[in-house]
DNA sequence: TCATTAGAGATATAAGGAGTCTCTAATATC
DNA sequence: GATATTAGAGACTCCTTATATCTCTAATGA
């Protein structure tokens, strides 16, 4: 059981995202580039991340994405959300109420969870900012 | 991401073993048929669990499967790790020194974890027991 | 010796992750 | 209006992993 490397991909793309000046828009073709992906390819997940609403995205020449407004709430949780799904990890397959095996899984997952919930995205954007202004080398994202 | 079904019968799988009594064996076929698999697949994973030293195997006519000596302090996370490996969950895939969203994904995952190393199967075992005992129907785990 | 049981190994099947290629739709610029 | 540029959708390939099944071997009690 591991985290896709898409998720990867989303969450320093999102990053990188609220990093720019505001309403600047960067094409997929950039954030390719610096994460050496195919653009083809990192456009599926800037898709699922438009559709989740933590992005918006503009077509057309001179068009590509920006961070939503929302931008100052988004948690890790929301991007691992929209690349994962929101299914359980855990689910007892044999048929019956109230599974205490199931109980327990479910309880350290919500464990994950809260804590994913409450780091957003913004104080890791400016924990990164404010390193790379100390140390003029790096990147910590 | 989940789970895998596996994780699902070695956790009921240990609980039923710790509830039998003191050295009795009980065989694959026996294990195998009270979760609707079969042998030969449940095997694979009892064989896991083996290897972990969290179950004991006798060869042989009349042999089987026990529980370990060590039985009062086998956490959930134990388990887990015999099925799913202990490798964690997120590696940030791009290569630098301390990942800021890395350092979130793992403090996440720890806090994970920590709560299923912190549950020992015997107390789901004996929870299970004394409902089941209440209630006379029905199977809690 | 024989029946019973665990265990190892090869193989099969299906699903999902990871990624590419091609076509379509929207939009700014000339 | 034509053209270049960009997002987005869909089909497809490749690879790995989960989920088994089947067969053979090894150990052991009766």
């Amino acid at each position: 059981m591991r985290y896709s490397n898409a998720t990867n991909y989303a969450l320093h793309t999102m990053v990188h995202l609220i990093l720019q000046p505001r309403e600047s828009l960067v094409g997929v073709q950039e954030l390719a580039e610096m994460q050496h992906l195919s653009p083809t390819y990192l456009s599926k997940i800037l898709t699922k991340l438009t559709k989740a609403g933590l992005i918006e995205s503009t077509p057309g020449a001179k068009g590509g994405y920006k961070i939503s407004r929302t931008k100052h709430e988004i948690s890790f949780l929301d991007v691992i959300h929209a690349t994962e799904g929101d299914t359980s990890l855990f689910d007892c397959s044999i048929h019956h109420e109230g599974c205490l095996i199931e109980k327990v899984m479910w309880q350290a997952e919500e464990n994950m969870k809260s804590e994913l919930k409450s780091k957003l995205l913004i104080d890791i954007a400016k924990e990164a900012e404010s390193k790379q202004n100390g140390m003029a080398t790096g990147r910590f994202f």
